[in-house]
DNA sequence: TCGTAATTGATACTCAGTCTCAATACAGCT
DNA sequence: AGCTGTATTGAGACTGAGTATCAATTACGA
């Protein structure tokens, strides 16, 4: 999982400004790995840092997408996009519909599959996407509160 | 494909009454191959039907979606959720990235995939979701314009 | 330390989608 | 065919996510 700082330095080699309100939205993103949105970060940053603007907050998650350091996951039946921090390679995600927790799958299983499938309809792939929904170990084993 | 015919059926053997509004917006619907927005089907219906409502037009594709005569189709990179005319059994899609036909791919051969991956990590699935995109033979082969 | 360009916060804006409610019209009944 | 109850509708106000603008600020290389 990578860290605040990494991220940090990520930022700085790529020639971005390590900024305060960038410093505090990687603190916050940092670590996490339950999917959060927009609004999910704008809220904690409005805590946490009360200064720091709603574009900012934008601003900030789409430079972290560019460079690859989080990722957008879909949500079947979620009207917004979530965001995971990123793990590195290409990978599918494990998405838990109770809690959240994105459990990512590495070592993708699936390209030949998608090849062979697409070589059928006479289609060149640019890229494919999947994701499984379901519930997490814990959620399962969780007795309902209540 | 679903015919107009067809869907209009449907709603009235599910209890839901056959209205003018509903009638045309199956018309604009039906025997669609390429993948259209709630903002495609609106402006077509304000050319079509001014008098249908905008509301209408985002009730009669809920009501179509939760029918399972229209899915939604999720595009990466793309802001709002697109929609096609269903095909019936679970399946995947081929999403050409030039044109927005949508291929249905029929027969999941994804199943064992998603239960294996999932058992590894402990997790009950709920469903799986997964799309290809590239580009179709049609769009390959037109020479680009200008 | 200084200069400058990147970054920021405030705020106005856009646009998809939802909600409300009175008016309308479908469909089942006679 | 005419009546009636209720599902459905259109208009338009509303919400909330995300974007654009711009003057003020600030990181950071020289």
């Amino acid at each position: 999982m990578l860290t605040s700082r990494r991220m940090v330095q990520a930022l700085s080699q790529r020639g971005y400004r390590v900024t305060g309100p960038r410093r505090t939205l990687v603190g916050l993103i940092a670590g996490r790995s339950v999917r959060f949105t927009a609004a999910d970060l704008e809220q904690d940053a409005a805590r946490a840092a009360p200064a720091v603007g709603r574009a900012t907050v934008f601003r900030t998650l789409e430079l972290l997408l560019s460079l690859g350091l989080v990722e957008r996951v879909h949500a079947e039946g979620e009207r917004h996009d979530a965001y995971v921090v990123a793990e590195g390679s290409h990978h599918h995600h494990l998405v838990c519909s109770r809690c959240g927790v994105v459990t990512e799958v590495t070592g993708c299983m699936v390209d030949e599959l998608v090849s062979s499938l697409a070589q059928a309809a006479d289609f060149q792939v640019e890229g494919h996407w999947m994701e499984i929904a379901g519930v997490c170990r814990g959620c399962r084993e969780a007795v309902p509160v209540e």
